[in-house]
DNA sequence: CGAGTTCTTGACAGTGATCAAGCGACGTGG
DNA sequence: CCACGTCGCTTGATCACTGTCAAGAACTCG
């Protein structure tokens, strides 16, 4: 890409440290200063925000690839928290280096950028999901985002079993675990889908995007 | 701040550029390139989204002071559509010339991220409205959210004159123009707020409150 | 002033929440 | 290796909140 060995050195520190996170452990959490960026490498989070109330809201399930902590760039502190749902392997980013190192780098720069504009047109998504959608097409929406995201890091497009349980599904679909259970048994019985507990196969994915878009699929 | 005079005129060329929206026009829309963020200096807008089947999912509604235009980093094109709900006077501010800059001034730079953090913040918190929160609750929550914002541009924090129509609120908070309409009754009913079509009269903060979050304001 | 839009209100229906019970899977310790 | 306890999942019955449909009132703007 047209960088120097020492360039390159250089862009490799941002991604020396490592820190293991093992299933059920916060990677971070709610009011803990922000220091650093988090790109997964193994492993499977989720990040909830939790009210004063106590009640929990699931904002989104992160994979290999995938950032977290974006949340705490604006205040110097996080503003959710971030488990490991499976033993988790990530590289600490401290975000002082990645804004050293992006005003040098355009290129660094821009995709930084473009990591955040993805988050907000993600949650944007989300937004159309839990202010319009009925819950089996919300459920169609997670089921086709999950398999196509596992799919492109080489996981099958059609088997998978679940990291998160039925309520933190429904904590981020706007829905009670019983509804959760229930949409499954439905496609389940449709058809569409084999569930087993967290064993879920697509059976007819066709279905599942009419389900979640009927004006486009017909 | 420490800037030269020549500095601060290149930090100004980023908002030399104007543009007047009128009422119902449109800043930009889904689809178009991506060229610019757009920093209000006068007027009202809402953001949305809009499903292949029509259906519209209202993002946000933004007023003097803030930065619409961040979806479109990511892929060179809008994701939504930003319309002017009253006249409207923005500041065009080319994002390569913000990415410029950025490079060369670290102040600059960090202000940039953290008005994505903030929007990325933001969104976490309308997804716990949408996914956990009931109507009284929501519209509590977003009145005092669009008070306490107006209130800190120099305007009542107790009348205002909404820019938005029922069906808009309710896109906004995941919820039909007649619960909208229903749930201003019923605060006016408890003597909570004076309503008015698009006039509220805010005569109870504290029971706002209190609705919004019942554990915390006992 | 009149047409069209927006808002309010009522009656009714439906989706999903709540409450409750039982089942199944998994892990730990005897 | 099996028994038991715990946690998560499924399913049923009922209920409540909000959506839907409808009609009329209030307001806006040309």
């Amino acid at each position: 890409m047209g960088f120097s060995p020492s360039d390159l050195k250089r862009l490799d520190s941002i991604v020396k440290t490592r820190r293991r996170v093992k299933q059920g452990e916060q990677l971070f959490s709610d009011s803990d200063p922000f220091t650093s960026l988090y790109a997964i490498r193994t492993g499977f989070f989720k990040t909830s925000i939790t009210a004063d109330d106590g009640r929990e809201q699931v904002i989104g399930f992160q994979m290999a690839g995938e950032i977290v902590g974006l949340d705490g760039i604006m205040n110097d502190a996080h503003t959710c928290n971030a488990v490991a749902l499976e033993d988790a392997d990530v590289c600490v980013m401290p975000f002082s280096n990645v804004e050293e190192l992006s005003r040098e780098f355009p290129v660094l720069q821009r995709h930084v950028h473009k990591i955040m504009s993805r988050e907000i047109v993600r949650e944007n998504e989300v937004m159309m999901l839990l202010g319009n959608m009925r819950a089996e097409e919300r459920l169609a929406a997670f089921l086709l985002n999950l398999f196509q995201r596992l799919h492109a890091r080489g996981f099958s497009q059609s088997e998978v079993v679940l990291r998160m349980t039925r309520e933190e599904i429904g904590s981020y679909l706007g829905m009670k675990l019983e509804t959760v259970s229930r949409t499954f048994s439905k496609f389940s019985d449709e058809g569409i889908i084999e569930v087993k507990q967290r064993y879920v196969h697509i059976l007819n994915p066709d279905a599942l995007k009419k389900i979640f878009n009927p004006r486009t699929c017909t």
